[in-house]
DNA sequence: AGTATTAGATTACACTCGTAGTCAATATTT
DNA sequence: AAATATTGACTACGAGTGTAATCTAATACT
């Protein structure tokens, strides 16, 4: 396991984003969903579905004359590599000090705490 | 409040962690610690530190004809503004799904997990 | 069939970043 | 004082990114 994902810049991302909710999708339908969240020119949107497609992280589907996009990681397997170098870069490697800075940040609502204690519940009964 | 904190880079980062563990650095002092934990040459940290300087992350006392340089927002700061922009690039802006993968990853002590589940309990009371 | 439209391929251009090197002024050493 | 070393200022250069435009081949419309 452990599969090398390339990086995903900032705006690439916006695209994965759209790709990640429902795929196969022409670059149009793409273009279409991102539209109405951003102010990016068509050509845009194609060149970053070209890189996208260069670095390996989305297939293209040539069988058409209009190709079809398709993102070859899952958005769980992006989010947990960006989020281990982020992790790495920022907090020096250790998941437990962003932790805590992030759950004294006030965006929590009561029942997201609730959430979180259940998991750490659990997870402690597992690790036994 | 709310400090607009310009992006720092990853190896400018490098170099903001030496200068939180300790400033005012002259540029050598800066230097030599990360002799000791990157191969970087001597100008290549002094341009980082320059492009630190131009960005207003850290400052330089001019008063000696040797510079010294000193951060200008602490770690803590930079963390939650590096970690707020993470999210919502990577999670939508949401902490919780960002907190629940964390969590569920292997990376946590048994003590790690006592420590936040007693911080979630007391947050759950404070917010009563 | 000729023309307009569209999709894909190629090219552009300024800015940031990683990674330094050169140049000029000052301080130190011989 | 002359030679050398050090510090700071300025310059360099390729890869990646944000943000597109142009060129070309094929399809669709008149």
């Amino acid at each position: 396991m452990t599969e090398r994902i390339p990086s995903i810049s900032e705006s690439e991302w916006e695209v994965m984003t759209v790709l990640w909710h429902g795929a196969p999708k022409t670059a149009n339908e793409v273009i279409q969903s991102l539209q109405e969240r951003t102010d990016w020119k068509p050509k845009t949107i194609r060149t970053l579905l070209d890189r996208l497609v260069h670095k390996n992280v989305v297939g293209v589907n040539k069988n058409q004359r209009i190709y079809t996009f398709f993102p070859l990681y899952s958005q769980d397997q992006c989010q947990r590599a960006e989020a281990q170098s982020f992790i790495k870069r920022i907090y020096g490697g250790t998941v437990k000090s962003l932790l805590v800075q992030f759950i004294q940040e006030d965006s929590l609502t009561e029942e997201d705490i609730n959430e979180l204690r259940t998991i750490l519940a659990k997870k402690q009964k597992k690790d036994h």
